[in-house]
DNA sequence: ATAAAATATGAAAAGCTTTTCAGGTCAAGA
DNA sequence: TCTTGACCTGAAAAGCTTTTCATATTTTAT
């Protein structure tokens, strides 16, 4: 494949003006420029990026981290960021990491090495500690709040999320409430759990451990958690999670198996999914479109100016009212 | 930040032999490696990529080109892609095209520039006319039927598996039947609609253009179909659909404006995602995280071997009866 | 003891582009 | 006429690594 040299050589120009061609810089006389670029044509020559990257030292790419790629919840990040990277003509490495550090090791890494110009990520297993250290390489930013670091973040409020829904349902009389989250062992599940034991302390009431239910991703979990429900003495009244489609599942579960909501069972998604605007469910919407596209704007920025420090943008979220409480 | 040259001089090495050391190439008497892994370390040295990709020709990314990330399709599709990539290595750089033809241009140029080694098409605007030359620079795969060309295809009959449904219907005694699909002029919705068109005509029924839903991508434009129904006199007694997103919609809505499914309106939806066991809606089965596995698998072994022509896989679906028909 | 094979190493080329720097030309203004 | 600034161009350096080739040293086999 031709390179640049047999294009000046064709052109009977030197590679600089061949360059500045291709660049469309100024100062190139017509009469060359149009040689140029007849012998482009005639060569059917194409720039090679690895070179043009290996130059400039940057790649326009960045670096996506996500433990699941067909998630709602990452789907609705990753879409804001691939819509406001569209725009800026950066392209999104998609990084599968099923929440193994070495995966993201190999991201970090990755940006090290010069692969990609910056990191968002949307969710992790390394603790901040050990990310933070690779931003003198190039931005990194979180898709939850990361405190105050070289990491920025974008981030709802996840404790005060939870704790408007646990309030909702305490208002609306319910005593007995029990939760299904993602991972328990996330920053934001973590704040998720310790919104409900307040609320829960709060009105005097222990925490009932069969009712905290954890690893609830999808359809089938929220089955699961309709199943452990019907085999208990003692059920909750209403239950508040994570993710409109688990909560879903469990409102056409529960129905099926006699259970009614909200009669018996009152139930508040999260995220304000179209599903749960289909099925009638109340939820907390949390635009994860937005913190995407939020996340991805804060990080352009930081990419075309080294200097500027990290930041932190916290977004907000709101109780969306339907017929399952 | 340190480079191999470096390196060779900490070490009293050439930077042959450093490299030597990082690739773990035989024939590096171990003292001189003990002196450039401690160089490395001191340097804090990491390889450069960019540079990396130059000599090789290659970078070990894929593009995956799609209309839309976050819709269950295509999430499933690159689902199946991520898993398969993360075993041999490769990344994958998502590419958002809306359907743009400039977009998909955007990638195939990418190709050509050696900034990835190949590229699997989920859905595109461009024809194959179009896209099949950039096949010489390296390998391309389509997740629907390319025909035969230099482009590969791993793919469902999406006739048959719409015939499947109809014939269904029809057994069941249906007659008059109406459809929904994404966007009329894919290949995909072409066949789908072709097989309406067939099984409609075997029984003598004249197709009738208000039951034909097209753009019904997601939750919100399966609503869209009812308020549509409703407004009709004429109505369809089935309908089946693409995307179970859609026809859990449908049903949804149907039944809160009092259309009973499956009596007055029986539905069938196609994926087999989730939600349709959730909410026990009948579906026609695609795997659409096998068409992205094989699509990685059967690239993957064309980007090792140049000289390997192109192939087509076609995978199976089923129908799997629930509670809507 | 000697030939042959295995091991070890560095110089240099190859992979390709952008950018700086120095040196031009030419026209307009003083 | 001379100066200034705008316009134009090419050589060379910078960005960094892998790989080939030639050569040198050891080891093994005969």
């Amino acid at each position: 494949m031709a390179n640049i040299k047999e294009i000046a050589k064709l052109a009977g120009v030197s590679i600089a003006t061949v360059s500045r061609v291709l660049n469309q810089h100024p100062y190139v006389r017509e009469d060359k420029r149009a040689a140029v670029l007849e012998a482009v044509e005639k060569l059917n020559y194409s720039q090679n990026m690895n070179a043009v990257h290996l130059v400039k030292g940057k790649t326009s790419m960045i670096a996506v981290v996500l433990p699941y790629v067909n998630h709602p919840y990452f789907g609705g990040i990753t879409d804001g960021i691939a819509n406001a990277s569209l725009a800026c003509n950066y392209k999104l490495i998609l990084c599968q990491t099923d929440y193994r550090a070495e995966e993201e090791q190999k991201v970090l890494d990755m940006l090290r090495m010069k692969q990609v110009d910056g990191i968002v990520f949307c969710s992790k297993t390394m603790t901040w500690d050990e990310i933070e250290p690779y931003t003198v390489y190039g931005p990194i930013i979180a898709c939850e709040n990361a405190g105050d670091r070289a990491v920025s973040s974008v981030f709802i409020d996840h404790y005060g999320s939870f704790k408007l829904g646990m309030d909702y349902l305490i208002a609306k009389g319910h005593r007995k409430i029990g939760y299904f989250i993602g991972r328990g062992d996330s920053y934001i599940n973590m704040n998720r759990k310790l919104a409900y034991m307040d609320a829960l302390q709060a009105i005097g009431e222990e925490p009932y451990a069969e009712w905290q239910f954890e690893r609830i991703f999808d359809f089938e979990r929220g089955i699961e958690v309709v199943r452990r429900l019907l085999a208990m003495k003692n059920r909750p009244t209403a239950i508040l999670g994570s993710g409109d489609h688990p909560a879903a599942a469990i409102v056409a579960e529960a129905r099926k198996h006699g259970i009614r909501v909200p009669e018996d069972l009152a139930v508040i998604g999260s995220d304000n999914h179209p599903i749960a605007e289909v099925l009638g469910i109340t939820t907390i919407e949390l635009s994860m479109y937005d913190v995407g596209k939020n996340a991805f704007e804060i990080l352009f920025e930081r990419m075309n100016d080294k200097s500027l420090p990290s930041t932190r943008k916290e977004l907000t979220y709101r109780l969306i009212e339907r017929s399952t409480v």
